[in-house]
DNA sequence: CGGTCGATTGATGCCAGTCAAGCGGGGTGG
DNA sequence: CCACCCCGCTTGACTGGCATCAATCGACCG
């Protein structure tokens, strides 16, 4: 189901849209890199799980670029080359495809410990585009090297696969979420999610990364419905609004607006 | 982004839904097993590209067991132990998984070719539901014996690496609908690709294996907007209708109808 | 035979899309 | 420096599509 769709029409649609000099990551691999041992978003990439051995010859032998990218930088693009994958140190980036009309939809935002990229192995070619939402740093993970390493080293292509695996889960939820919620269920979910992602704020305070545009994009709804929903919650006192930044006051009372999450 | 809702979720919600008592497929394995080699489905599966020699060793070490499901049965339940992926050769299963409130919501329907189960892998257990809808096969893959296997094959990884890819294909394709589709965008497109699953049948009918409750389930609309849509599209002629057969008549016709194929 | 379930069609209300207007901040150029 | 514009954001009024509730019909089954 829908295979053909995925595969198909973005590859089609951009081919004629964008230039076709890529642009290729590895070019601008400037920053000094982070060892993943000391990561803080190690918990939460493919370095979850690990001993220290493993670890440390994915610090040395995989994971040995990084770039930095400035807000709304690409990071690759729709038929690009596949070559690597990436994980997210620090930043956002939004996962974007085309749909046979030529619009662009957003299909995932991707914060720290997020592994980027995958869909590019079939078919050698990336099938989204990535785009940094405010300066964000990636780690490159040639594929070649990948493969190659998780032959001679045991215990690897698990962790692989389980970045994988994160990555259908999530995409898993957000179809049950975007399938048959109203927009309230669905910006309660996503400022419950996004709260989740910004881990150790004790103060609940979420700063968006992303317009309320991007916002209405991702969820199928349109920006005035992202505004309105906002400002309803704000008089419901269940967050406080200054501008990009958002602090959810009644966690609970959002939980109720939202089926995704329970009661 | 969304992470936690879907590992927590399910999980947690399934627990007191399901009895304790995981039926493992393992078990029913009594079907004679195709070989890959002549499998008509190979071309779509993990055997997509191998050589022939890679194609031999799948067949004879890693794909042993096949499995046939009589419809409504179930292939493994949320919060199984993972220890297998599956693929399918014949028939059609629902994947499902639960919101938050209980809702029960199907997140995809798999037909020949398909691999099943690869959400299971990050966390050890069966993040979603498999229920076949009519009588269908499917091959048993023995997850360890698949790492195992990778270890000594070369080539071999990149070919699970590559179904994994087109599962996540394949969900984005659905999120990029799902957001912001009406109803009648929504109805085409299942339509139009249902019907190219359903390859080589010169006369486009489509013979539905799932019922009108299901699809309202998975689009994310009422069972009433189904019947209504589809009964437009039969006035229009677009289709033609009986009960569980639909024939594509208008495929261009129904192609305008869906901002998702283009125009 | 009644009961259940899937499917269809009709009447009505509500939510979100659409169109429009206005506000404020950031950037540019005169 | 200010005028100007663009863009993101907000709010209001109106409309249309889908959900909801309800009734009916046929198929299947114990």
């Amino acid at each position: 189901m829908f295979g053909s769709l995925a595969t198909l029409i973005p590859l089609s649609a951009a081919a004629s849209r964008l230039d076709s000099a890529a642009w290729i990551p590895s070019d601008r691999a400037t920053c000094a890199k982070t060892p993943c041992s000391i990561c803080t978003s190690r918990a939460h990439c493919l370095a979850e799980g690990l001993s220290v051995e493993l670890l440390q010859t994915l610090d040395e032998q995989l994971v040995n670029a990084r770039c930095r990218l400035e807000s709304g930088e690409r990071l690759y693009r729709v038929g690009d080359p596949f070559r690597a994958v990436f994980a997210i140190q620090a930043g956002c980036v939004k996962r974007t495809a085309f749909l046979g009309n030529g619009e662009e939809r957003i299909t995932g935002f991707y914060t720290a410990g997020a592994i980027l990229g995958m869909d590019g192995i079939s078919g050698n070619r990336h099938a989204s585009n990535a785009v940094a939402l405010g300066a964000s740093d990636v780690c490159i993970i040639s594929y070649a090297k990948l493969v190659e390493l998780s032959q001679l080293v045991p215990g690897l292509e698990p962790s692989f696969h389980r970045g994988f695996s994160r990555q259908v889960l999530r995409d898993q939820a957000i179809i049950m979420l975007l399938a048959g919620s109203c927009a309230e269920n669905l910006i309660a979910a996503f400022l419950l999610d996004l709260s989740a992602a910004t881990r150790g704020d004790p103060s609940n305070e979420i700063r968006l990364p992303m317009t309320r545009i991007d916002i209405a994009n991702f969820l199928g709804v349109r920006k005035e419905t992202i505004s309105r929903h906002l400002s309803r919650f704000k008089t419901q006192q269940l967050i406080s609004i200054e501008g990009k930044r958002i602090r959810v006051l009644d966690r609970d009372g959002l939980r109720r607006k939202c089926s995704a999450f329970g009661r």
